[in-house]
DNA sequence: GTGAAAGCGCTAACAT
DNA sequence: ATGTTAGCGCTTTCAC
């Protein structure tokens, strides 16, 4: 890729990089009285003179002072930060994310996103990693979303979205993937197909249990069996739901259509149909699952399940909110151990047609 | 709307609510040694015996112990953590975290997403709050989205995506908005309008500056005058773009088409277009820029103008990584005050037709 | 090879 | 009303 880098305009006065931050010592010491006065000041407390309130406001202002998160979360233990920990930024977490902004405006908090799985790839974990390195300290709560792994929460607040198998011990928001996949595997069914290939989510995920739950469930009941090699893991990702792809429309006897566990792994499905020469959906049908804005851009635009993903990361920081704030005032949800079930849809779109 | 909290089953042994964090303290008594070892042997410093080494690293994962993000960066100054700093997490900025997140992969850096200006709607500043308050100890540089005030950036490197007009004092990536305005103007004037309004953003902003001028431009030099009443701000944010679009359209000479300066007023627009029972395009044509997934997902889907937002994000990460690991090493661009400006296109589609 | 001590910037007790 | 002190959890000299 060129490279389109120019030289700009010299920097304008004032703009320039200044040396080091304004620490609350600085203020202090500008402003002529202690450091804890400052501290008083910018914290709202009580027992502080008007006038010194005024000056110290004014010094504050004259040297841009902005109080260190860091600092004073160590110190404080509170912060008005909430954390939103996924694996990476990518269509499912963002809109997640989307909703979540949404829900705090207006709480007080601020958000902050966390990227931890990018470092280790494929790294198991990243969910306790992250949440030990930012909970209890950097933030008053954190959003979990798609953990795989149980953890220990320690006195920090947690809501999962979309979790691991098994019981949990934190409040979880998710959708009906069970019924999301029925309704796919319907949808296929009804069009006329008979070999359909399920691709499977991220072990370990509830949800990615549910699906292909669901899938089998659907394709027994109506009579049709589902061979072995038909059922694969893409993990929810496009890599390995490529590779898997490649796989399963090597096999002799192919499948007809595909019902890819979310939506990343249905377009890599697509893709490698496309290279293999097969028209989707007059050689292949695929169906995906989520409903990213992503799936209705592709071409040709996917059919899928939609989930509430924005509502679900809104859902989950409403009710992080409450338990932050303390369990006694929690606005939405009551005790721990609670959990938030939205339906899923059948969106068709043009991804699907009876098989040839 | 109704509640759908459940009660759900009891927490599993294990997964339930520990005391408090594990901390350095806790695993050097536990091992028998000194905090100071245990920071070594976290951090790979040398000068400890392997038998040391193994048994604290056994003693760490016993406890479950990571370093406090908070605790570390407070100390040393280097955390390994990018910021990318955002007003809040909506379409625009969710693109380019997309593209952060993919150019942060294999860096060895992990990424924090921080959405500052939600406290206060309507925030100035929130940039350089934001900045402030992370920069120096929590994150190692920063990328900031469409800030609208130049900053004292003091020690902490950074990049900024599409900012205020003025002179930059750090590197810069942004698209061509000029070029993209030209081309939605000639788009509109070639289909036959004359009445053209424009719906400016967020002012302050070179982009918007730029898409302005740019309109202006051309429908000058095809002749077509502007009328001063046709010409708004809806501040790139879809309320104020609502109010704008209805003052606009209740015009006596009605305009025949809007061009709005990002998608998500062209979609505000379009929404009061249909609460007014005006047809788009039949009865209006709506332009937008920056071609966001929601675009292409509106009824009818969206004419705009592309920005390449995650290559922008991805970019400016690249960039910032350069700046972090030291100028000498930068791998992309060389010094302070560089330019990055990618092209932008025209992406047709059906919010756009000849007027009635 | 290991530990004691100091201190990052801030805030909460406790003086004064 | 204000300042002094201590310490959050960690890393970093610098002794030993």
């Amino acid at each position: 890729m060129a490279d389109a880098w120019q030289p700009a305009t010299t920097p304008a006065p004032g703009l320039v990089a200044g040396p080091t931050r304004v620490t609350i010592t600085d203020v202090a010491a500008r402003a002529g009285v202690s450091p804890a006065t400052v501290s008083k000041v910018v914290n709202g407390r009580y027992g502080v003179a008007p006038r010194t309130i005024a000056h110290v406001r004014q010094v504050v202002a004259e040297l841009g002072y902005e109080t260190s998160l860091v600092a004073s979360s160590l110190r404080s233990r509170r912060t008005g930060v909430l954390g939103v920990l996924v694996a990476e930024f990518e269509p499912y977490s963002t809109e997640i994310l989307k909703g979540a902004s949404r829900a705090v405006a207006g709480t007080g908090y601020e958000l902050l996103a966390y990227s931890g799985g990018t470092r280790t790839d494929g790294d198991e974990g990243w969910e306790r990693r992250s949440l030990s390195r930012l909970g209890g300290t950097l933030v008053d709560g954190a959003v979990l979303v798609t953990p795989t792994v149980a953890l220990v929460t320690g006195a920090t607040p947690v809501v999962a979205i979309d979790p691991h198998a098994g019981p949990a011990a934190v409040p979880t928001v998710d959708a009906d993937s069970h019924r999301g996949a029925v309704l796919a595997t319907e949808h296929l069914l009804r069009l006329g197909h008979r070999r359909v290939a399920f691709l499977g989510g991220r072990p370990g995920l509830e949800s990615s249990r549910l699906r292909e739950e669901g899938f089998v469930a659907t394709m027994r009941s109506a009579g049709v069996p589902v061979a072995p090699e038909l059922l694969r893991v893409g993990g929810y990702r496009p890599g390995p739901a490529a590779e898997a792809a490649r796989a399963v429309l090597a096999l002799a006897d192919r499948p007809t259509a595909v019902f890819a566990a979310n939506d990343l792994s249905a377009i890599a499905v697509v893709e490698v149909a496309r290279e293999l020469g097969l028209a989707v959906p007059a050689d292949l049908s695929v169906v995906g699952f989520d409903n990213i804005p992503e799936s209705a851009l592709v071409d040709p635009p996917l059919t899928t399940v939609e989930q509430p993903l924005q509502e679900m990361g809104a859902r989950a920081v409403r009710r992080l909110v409450g338990l932050v704030d303390g369990d006694a005032a929690a606005g939405e949800g009551a005790a721990w151990g609670d959990h938030l079930r939205l339906p899923t849809a059948l969106v068709p779109r043009a991804s699907t047609a009876p098989p040839a």
